[in-house]
Order: structure tokens, then C-alpha cells, then sequence
DNA sequence: AATAGTTAATAAAAATTTTTATTAAATAGT
DNA sequence: ACTATTTAATAAAAATTTTTATTAACTATT
């Protein structure tokens, strides 16, 4: 027995590995990498495939599943079908005591969603009036948001593994700092959540928090090279290479907006250059180009000239109806987008690409002009091995990958 | 005891990981562990720091490192000085049982060097004259020359950890294919070698290998995430992510070459595109802008207009020197490089990037030219947390980043 | 229905590993 | 020179884990 307690054992208290090496900590090793089998089995397992798998007998595993029942972290789900043989009893985690909580912090919406092992969420809160600014107070209602959210939900902080959060702007994930937010006193804003919560905070980049959600719910989510291309108003990048983030050596990965791919001929950006591929290729501008094309002359179905407030959300909801001038122009955009991932591809030959964000919804003549405007930057080899999809994934996208990188941090997934 | 002839034992036979559960496999884990450790320190170690690292007890440790020494895998190094305490006796590895053959295959050049665990060349042996053609009879040549440098060195084989092999063209590490040379009867390359040497065999583009050489002995020895620019006559990249190389799923990654970065308007690339940074960017263009510069008449101090056979690496070498056009052509060339870098920069955020190849002696105004290029595309972060440097590996970098990759396989390095 | 074949679970015995205690070797201070 | 202190190494005892043997549960076949 190694511990006092056994119904108040925390999930957290398992997964922490900074332990010393007596007899205690050898058990809650062992019983660690039993909860990740576990976790990362999607169906409950026989105590013999588990001593397989974990390299220790049956009669050792017996012994441990049997003190992790006590503890309420595992139950038994009755007896498994097999073709011959005695029916093992099978065993899978307490779903009710292995949380995460997942938060999406954006310029004008905030989100939690609390999660299952399996990324399904089973609370969810929202505030869409919510205003991000680089202010102490805002701080303080984001962490009131989160903190409320976990009240109301009910579930237990002891059964919480842990927070993780995706914002807008630049993060260093490795730090726990974002760049452009909530940095006061040199206090790392993970650091001020996972203090004022009690709770392990892990926080990353908006992008790089779907690209996380694509990888384990999506569509590459058995592909270890890929791209998540992220485009609504802006573009962003997540780059996954061996099934891993690439962060960088300070969070600034994935700046693919600022590409330059036509030269220095382009608009000015707002990052001071000229040519970035944000001024061509995105929500802002695709706005831009059709205004001026109407200002021009030119003719739209859907979208009448005369028409304020056109958002780019109905410049793709029309173009996928078939109006002519919507789909040329981001015909065009694809094409400018194609030749800039061509360079990508030949740089780091990814087995799929993503794209992601409100682009996702246009139709496939949108991803036909990716695959056209490929051919001229991208190598024979590479971009016969490159496919090129549209995200499925529709709602909760960003909490839920925000979620997902807790349980990768623990191993869980 | 858990083997019969144990002054007999590959080194091989503990790095293997295919093995069983049962107790013997159980000791060589341990073994395993051990000789990682002991081949990871550069200092010989005493019993209770082996037994803190590896988790096990000291008394376990001692028999685990008897074990070791009646196999003439580990040898006592004496006692160690210490500032209190009795002193410990330390172990290391023997050295004359672990080596490592790297090799290089050039389009005109064949080296093995055959290295111990740290990457000191033991043997040497090398063939200026060999020309590389993809047939089966060149295929020959290539084993027994490594088959006969292996001999020749009078180290057995059964001292041999494995073979690593770089060479030109694409190349799948993980498959251990080829893809422009040796290929016959879908016979991977690496696994004819395998077969035919006896020894296991991995292979890898020769850009790569120069790159792992920087990252195992060169400058970027401890950083994490960089990337190497490889240029002589023609110009490959070798990217780091977390310590790793990248590959890509094909092993076609690093294709920095045929990157677009000034529109469609440069000359012709052998890939059959316009604007490939190697038409600009390169030894094969430095002679081809050199010879453009004399026939329009300009003048160079030491170069003469009307000398024949120009080599791009004399063109440097005059730069070095402080002649005026092949400088200037040095410094237009960085410039563009730089450019095409900071799109990089961009998207990988980089901790350092180092320029090898040939084009690494150039003095610093090419460095300087290459950071005043980034200006144009780099963001001012990422740049800000980027280093550019120039290789100091002259000799032998091929074939002992070759054989590097075979220490990293095997986790010793 | 009895039996052979298969897998699971438990019990008992054997082996291994760790913990604790003891001895050894060294330094520094009185 | 002796003693206290520190770390290393070994020995003996205690605990843990694995192996082997046995029993249980179930299917398919005769």
C-alpha cells in the first residue's frame, strides 16, 4: 500500500514523473504507463494484453489494475467476446475522473470546453461579446471566465488533468509566454493561470491549436508529416513534422502569412514589407479585391453593386453557389496560395495539407486552384506524394485542440 | 549468467531491441541502458551515478557492470578524485569495441572513415578517381570498397555497430532506398548493403549527413532547432526540428534548391522551372555570372579576362582576397540567399543557420550580404532570434556525419 | 455429453531487486 | 594521530517480481 487515501488520489498526482526512485514512485510509474495504455486504447483491455504491453507479468498487473480500482481510476467492463478461450474481464479508465479543459481565446470570443480522454466535450461555455485586450483586467476575466466555467460544469479540480488554452498572437508554448498578451511582472501567463487555477496551464497559438485539433480528430490524424493551413481573415501555419508542432526555437513558427512570394511588387502589408502573401491570400483580402473589382465595373449575381458591408464569409458562401466573380477571384487566391505551399512542399515534403479555417467551406474549385497554382513552384516527387483536403472539422475546433495539447503533453493520446 | 562465450558479445547484440521478455532480454535492456549512458558521457563514471541515471540500485548496477567487464564491453578507469568521500571507481567504455563506418558517396568521390563514439577517424581511406553511375557493376564497387576499407583497418566485425552511408541524390532514410541509384530488383540500397556487408546499413541524402555532422560535432552542436545550407556547386539544406532532422514522408525534405523567390522571370532550371534559387544562388551560377561579367567586360584583378576553365571555388577564393567583381557577384548572390532565408525564418523560426559547403570559406561581406537579404522577408522576431554563422568543418564532415547517423539510430550519441 | 484445445486467472515456488546495515576508503578539523 | 564526516562498495535481509504450475472458463469436435 503506498499511499493513505486511495479515493482522493488526484489523475495528476500519476502523470507527474518528477519523482524520487523509492518503492512509492516505482508503483505510480507503473501505474502511470498503465492509465497512458489505457488512455490511448479506444476500447477496454484484458489484464494480459496490458502486461504485454506495459513489459510486466499478469500476476504484477493484477496487482496494480486491482490498487487502481480502489482508487476509483479504473473499472472493469464486464467480460470481452473472444472466438476461444476463457473470456478475460476487460478494464478501462474512470471516464469521470480523467478531465481536460480546453480555452479558446480569440480578439472577440472566448470559449471552454471541458473535455473527455476521448476530446468529446461534456461542458461547454461561451462569450462571444468578449473583448481581448493587452490589459490586467482582461487577464482577470479570462481566468473568471475559465475558473467560473469549472465551477459550473461541476466536475472536481482533482479530476482536471490539466488547462490548455490557444490565443491569437504569438506564444511560446515551451515558456508558457505569450508574446503579446498578459505578460505583466514578467510573469509568464501559463504561469499566472496554473497559479490562480491550481491546475497545470499549457497555452500555444490560435493556428497552431487547430492544427493540434486536426492532427488527433481530424483527417491526418494517422499522417506524421503535414501542413495545416489556417485561412479565415488572416492565414496562419501549423507545421507538423513526425507527428510533432514545430515551434521553433521561440514559439514564431509558422508565419506563413508573411511569405513573400510575388516579388516586392505586392500591397504594403502590415508587418512593414511588401509582397506578404496575407495581402493577397485572405479573408481581408478577398474582401479588398472584390470591392474593387465591383468599383471596376465588374458584375456579381449575389452580391449587387451598392451592397455595404460585404464580408468575406459571403464572398465564399456566393462563389460556392456558382457566382461567377466570387469564385474567380479566390480562384485566384488559390492559385497564389498553390505556388507559395509549393515551395513549402519542396522544403519539407509533407504527405497532406489541410486547409483549414472559414476557406475550409469553399467548394472543391477552391482546392482545384491550390492544386493548379502547385505546379509551378512545387518538384515532380514531393507533390505526387502531397494531397490537398479541406478541414471537416466544423465547431469547438479551437478549445478542443487547445484540450488535445494537455493530453499530448501527458502522453494520453 | 545469461550467455555462453561472453568474451564473444557484438556491441551490436545489446543496441538490438527485437528481443523477447524474458530474463535474458531483461539483463540486456539493462545492459543497454548502461552502454547508452557510458557512450553518451564523455568522462568514465562511477557505480552510483550509473545506478541514479539508469534507476536501478548500486548493488544491481555492480553485477549489471561485471557482467559488462567479463564481456570486455566496459572497462574500470581507476579511481576518480573527489573532494570528500572515498573515492569510486570508474567505468567507460572499451573503446576498441565500439566503432562505426561512415561513408560518402559523391558523383566523383568515394571515403570511408571508420570512427569511434567520438567521431575520431580511426581509419581513413578514400577514392578521388570513382565515378558514380547508377549500374550494377558501380554498385559493386561500392561494397567492396567498403568491404575492403573494413578489412583493411583490421577492425572486426563484430566491434562494428553499423554502417552509415551518405550519398548524392534523394534518398528515403527510413525505407533505406535510393532513389537514383542502386534501386535493382526493388531492392532497397541500404538492404543490399546490409545483406552483402553483414552489418546493419543506413543511408541518407549527402546534404543531410553534412548537416548531421553540424549537429553532432559542428557549431550548432547544442541548438535545437537550425538549419544547414549546404552550398558548393549546387545548393541543398538540411533542416533541424527539435534536434531531428526532417525528412518528410518521402525523404524528399530540403529541396531548398528549386525554391521560387523571384517570380517567374530567372533562367531556366534543370527541374524544368524558372526562378529556382539554384540558377541564381550557386557555384554552377557564381561561374556562369562570372563569365557573363568578363564577356560584358568588366574587369577582375585576378582573373583575367581570357583565362579559361573558371571554377566557382577560385571565384571565391579572389573574393576572399578582396578582388572587386567576384566580391560584388558574392555579395548579389548573398543577397538573394538571404531573401530566400528569411521566408524560412519565417516559417521555422530557426535558432541558427550555418553555411557549409564550399561556400562557407567565403570571408565575412558573404555573411554580411546574406543578413543585409534577410531584411527583406524576415520578420523582425524571428530574425532577431537567429544567428548566421559559417561552418568550421573542413575534413572528412561526409563520412563522419554517415557515420553519426548510425551512433543516432542507435541512441549513443 | 465427454474431451481436446485455447485463453484467463490465481497460487506457489523461484529468482531478482531493493532496502538496510555494515564495512571500506578518503578528507578535514581538532 | 584521532575523530567526525562523507561517499563507495559489499553483505545480509526484506520485498517484489517473475516463472511455473494449477485451476477456471469457454469453444469446438467427436
Amino acid at each position: 500500500m503506498f499511499y493513505q487515501n486511495k479515493k482522493n488520489m488526484t489523475t495528476r498526482y500519476f502523470l507527474n514523473n518528477n519523482l524520487s526512485s523509492d518503492n512509492e514512485s516505482r508503483q505510480i510509474k507503473q501505474s502511470a504507463k498503465i492509465i497512458r495504455f489505457l488512455a490511448k486504447s479506444d476500447v477496454p483491455v484484458s489484464l494480459p494484453v496490458i502486461a504485454n504491453h506495459i513489459k510486466v507479468s499478469v500476476p504484477t498487473i493484477t496487482k496494480l489494475i486491482n490498487d487502481l480500482m480502489e482508487q476509483d481510476m479504473v473499472v472493469e467492463d464486464g467480460k470481452k467476446e473472444t472466438d476461444n478461450g476463457r473470456k478475460p474481464s476487460v478494464y478501462s479508465l474512470t471516464k469521470s475522473h480523467f478531465y481536460t479543459v480546453g480555452v479558446e481565446v480569440l480578439l472577440r470570443r472566448i470559449q471552454v470546453n471541458i473535455t473527455d480522454l476521448n476530446l468529446n466535450s461534456v461542458f461547454i461555455s461561451k462569450n462571444t461579446t468578449f473583448e481581448l485586450e493587452n490589459s490586467e483586467a482582461c487577464r482577470e476575466e479570462v481566468l473568471a471566465f475559465i475558473d467560473h466555467a469549472i465551477s459550473e460544469s461541476d466536475i472536481a479540480k482533482k479530476d482536471i488533468i490539466g488547462v490548455g488554452l490557444g490565443m491569437t498572437g504569438r506564444v511560446n508554448g515551451v515558456t508558457g509566454r505569450s508574446y503579446n498578451f498578459f505578460g505583466f511582472d514578467d510573469l509568464p501567463f501559463a504561469d499566472f493561470l496554473s497559479k490562480e487555477l491550481d491546475l497545470p496551464v499549457f497555452i500555444e497559438n490560435d493556428t497552431r491549436v487547430i492544427g493540434v485539433a486536426e492532427l488527433v480528430i481530424g483527417k491526418v490524424k494517422n499522417i506524421n508529416n503535414n501542413i495545416i493551413v489556417n485561412i479565415s481573415r488572416g492565414v496562419g501555419m501549423t507545421i507538423i513534422v513526425n507527428r510533432k508542432m514545430v515551434t521553433g526555437g521561440n514559439g514564431f513558427a509558422g508565419e506563413f502569412g508573411h511569405m513573400q512570394f510575388v516579388g516586392n511588387e505586392g500591397r504594403l502589408c502590415i508587418c512593414g514589407k511588401k509582397g506578404c502573401l496575407d495581402t493577397e491570400v485572405s479573408g481581408k483580402a478577398l474582401e479588398l479585391l472584390f470591392n474593387e473589382s465591383i468599383a471596376a465595373g465588374e458584375q456579381s449575381l449575389m452580391l449587387p453593386a451598392g451592397k455595404e458591408n460585404i464580408r468575406y464569409d459571403d464572398i465564399i458562401s456566393a462563389a460556392n453557389d456558382g457566382d461567377y466573380l466570387p469564385m474567380a477571384l479566390l480562384q485566384q487566391q488559390g492559385e497564389k496560395l498553390g505556388a507559395a505551399l509549393g515551395n513549402i512542399i519542396n522544403l519539407l515534403n509533407p504527405e497532406m495539407i489541410v486547409i483549414a479555417g472559414k476557406y475550409s467551406r469553399a467548394g472543391s474549385f477552391f482546392r482545384d486552384s491550390i492544386r493548379s497554382g502547385l505546379y509551378k513552384t512545387g518538384l515532380k516527387d514531393p507533390l505526387a506524394n502531397c494531397q490537398i483536403i479541406s478541414s471537416e472539422l466544423v465547431q469547438n475546433t479551437g478549445a478542443i485542440g487547445a484540450a488535445a495539447i494537455v493530453l499530448r503533453k501527458y502522453d494520453l493520446i
